[in-house]
DNA sequence: AACAAGTCTGAAACTTGTTCTACATTACCG
DNA sequence: CGGTAATGTAGAACAAGTTTCAGACTTGTT
């Protein structure tokens, strides 16, 4: 249940805490690429520990000495996820006339990705909302992320006012309850869409009128 | 993992599915108080199945009979809770003076209330979120009750537009993930609060000047 | 009152996340 | 190169959710 500092050799999310050989580097690769296919096929529960070890080769022992826990090795799928998905969407970013515009295509445009892998993002999502304390600083660094794709978005001149970051916030909470509405098929694309357009109203409150 | 309509006896909200005997009633209330107490000690992982079989004297088998799992249970728990508090709210309405005033009072009230439980607040919310479909109906009730709260605090005249349907929900989906950052300790009391302030301000947009 | 169907109990078994242990391998240091 | 501490492996062991089963108890019916 505590999380302390283990001797653990596998970091969070900035490549650099104790410096990792190459062949651990390929085996944090192989297994978050078998935590992905596994998850890919049957969700939140298809990624068993077992099998992931097995899959990538790797000794459960070692497995965990990785990732301390399922929840920790699928939200560092995530971040790995958005890590794609931010570079691509920086090559290609929204066109829409405002910020809320923008922002809310973005967000249409992870939707419809997330939507051709649903058991991924089932699998990746739960773990993210079920996650305790310990595993705080991992979702916190996707909750980072996620707040840098949407404030690119916005395409802002300056710093965000705190309004603003509010907003986001209230975006991002939007975003990862509306998605958990739809896996659990309590909520039709449709609606999710709504939502998202709803929710991004609250940018135009918080950006002054530009003219 | 499949939910199909087993011979179950003990039915999901609408308390009419088959008619329960007085003693099945008292059985079904001594699980949903074992339960809660337990819940209020230690959140979600100190509801042990076994032990709340044990406190509510009932056997293993027969909790499973009532609640077909740890999160049909945890979810009709916090159906319970929220009844209370819905017809606690009823006696005491928000006292604010726009729609958007209303149900961020009546936010920060139910809030204050989580506040006192925390612990019981972990296990329902985690619970809600980490809930997949075979619990979508249950799910559904507790939301349909927390959009009637909403609603209740909106204190419309007739009926609730579209536009101001989607905004309940966006509420909804900000007040459950707000709570989650709070649970886990990544957002503080007052974060949580300036968010629902926030996203409040989505029923301005929804309510024509009333004048 | 006796019976049949449905419920409840107690206990064991099974599954999957997590931990532990004893031993092999690897990486680094002198 | 030899030594040693960290890392990895295989596999058993443990914990808690879930399932199963044989037998006892209730309930409603005739």
């Amino acid at each position: 249940m505590t999380a302390d500092a283990k001797t653990a050799g596998a970091g969070a999310a900035h490549p650099a805490s104790p410096p990792l050989t190459e062949r651990q580097e390929a085996r944090r690769r192989r297994i978050l690429h078998a935590s992905a296919q596994l998850a890919s096929r049957g969700g939140f529960d298809a990624v068993q520990m077992r099998e992931v070890a097995e899959s990538s080769s790797v000794a459960l022992g070692t497995l965990y000495r990785y990732f301390p826990s399922k929840v920790h090795l699928l939200v560092a799928t995530m971040q790995d996820q958005l890590q794609h998905m931010h570079t691509t969407l920086r090559k290609h970013p929204p066109a829409g006339e405002t910020p809320a515009e923008r922002v809310a295509e973005t967000l249409m445009r992870a939707f419809r990705a997330l939507q051709r892998e649903p058991h991924l993002a089932d699998a990746m999502v739960r773990a993210l909302t079920f996650a305790d304390r310990s595993v705080s600083p991992e979702v916190d660094t996707v909750s980072r992320l996620t707040t840098a794709i949407v404030l690119d978005a916005m395409g802002l001149e300056g710093q965000p006012t705190a309004a603003q970051l509010s907003a986001v916030r209230v975006i991002e909470h939007t975003w990862h309850s509306a998605l958990i509405t739809w896996l659990s098929g309590r909520a039709s694309i449709a609606q999710v869409k709504i939502d998202i357009e709803m929710v991004c109203r609250l940018i135009d409150l918080t950006v002054p009128d530009p003219a």
